[in-house]
DNA sequence: TAGATTGTTAATCGATTAACAATC
DNA sequence: TAGATTGTTAATCGATTAACAATC
């Protein structure tokens, strides 16, 4: 479970991925210390910025030091919340549905994909990877029954809102939603969206524009 | 093509695309004038904001009226750059690769695929609704004689940079980046980042997060 | 100790919100 | 005309950057 910490802004909770992904690089290259000065070249943060964001959470440095690379990305995974395990079900089997089911890095994080559902009768009863692909009209039954914590949607937007419900109704903590619609949760449900279509649309529109610089 | 604007912060780039999705949503219902206020409770932004967003770009609006859907949608469009035609490849044909592949949301924003690019000599020469797999080898290139501006790039991070490249190498205009690194382009090929790993871990620190409220 | 670098406060910058005159 | 709502300026809020005393 990660520690609790209140009024963080999601400006800094963006950036404590990429803290957790250079320190990682790090580790890997063998680098055990770090300054936030030398962490500012690599993320192209400013080190004034850096040493605010670490400080939302406590001090991990040590004056005239700096930073031990290990140890703080192991402070900000347990920010993060990494070490818990989280089960969790995609909805819409669909070529995204089963490209996120295929993805490795998953399970390295802590979530257990242990389902997949869909409304198609030409897939439901199929697998991926060792994963059933039951029909959409058991979601919440089965999320009940097995624990789920995360719904990962992937359907078309049309009924995307339909599963958001489904899936509350189960008690889940949060939603990785791809579908371009703005879902409506309770409070206590979480929702991270990937609007790949808005992504999309920004690229197209700095494709166009006059350079700044 | 669309307009050129200088000085737009990415907050107000990245509200555009949301724009266009929520008044796209307005249209389909048939409402044909809207005023900031209203857009405000649909959006969840401010009224003040949405008119302080448009007015970056000109006066789309009425006084005593309100904006008219249609016409702010089409706008909206412009200044994104819609109605211009790009071709695209992607690079890396895994499941990710071949979900984007299979997206059908890509003609409709004037964006053609017209090749997919791997490594795996299994899959080099097969295709993928219609589209040709080639040799990764052949990119610059495929490229440069194809006309292709845009790049999607759904390799392993190892391959990403190198694959940057590769596409930088054959003046492409802009990079669509999934793999979990920051890829280097000089500063006329723009990128945009969607970067799911982080996305998911940012998921999950909310889980653990306090409610705010 | 002297040098380096953090943690933290204060200053600046930019983005959001409020207010209201202009005007349809 | 009166009411409504924009366009736009001014005020506020929050996030980033700078500065420096504390301290390893």
């Amino acid at each position: 479970m990660g520690k609790n910490y209140t009024n963080i802004s999601m400006a800094v909770i963006r950036r404590l991925p990429k803290y957790y992904r250079y320190l990682g690089e790090l580790i890997d290259k063998e680098v055990y210390r770090i300054s936030s000065r030398e962490l500012s070249v690599i993320t192209s943060f400013t080190a004034s910025q850096i040493r605010q964001d670490l400080n939302c959470f406590g001090g991990f440095g040590q004056q005239g030091y700096g930073y031990n690379v290990e140890e703080l990305r192991d402070e900000i995974g347990k920010i993060l919340g990494l070490g818990a395990n989280y089960n969790a079900v995609i909805v819409g089997a669909g070529n995204l549905g089963q490209a996120i089911a295929n993805y490795p890095y998953f399970s390295k994080r802590g979530i257990n994909i242990i389902a997949l559902f869909d409304t198609n009768p030409k897939i439901v009863g199929m697998k991926i990877r060792d994963i059933n692909i039951y029909d959409v009209e058991n979601l919440t039954e089965y999320a009940k029954e097995n624990n789920v914590k995360i719904g990962i949607i992937c359907t078309p937007e049309t009924v995307a809102q339909k599963i958001t419900d489904s899936l509350c109704a189960a008690d889940i903590k949060g939603i990785w939603n791809f579908a371009p619609i703005d879902i409506k949760t309770p409070k206590e449900v979480k929702v991270e969206n990937v609007h790949l279509g808005e992504s999309l649309l920004t690229l197209l529109y700095l494709l166009n524009e006059k350079d700044k610089d």
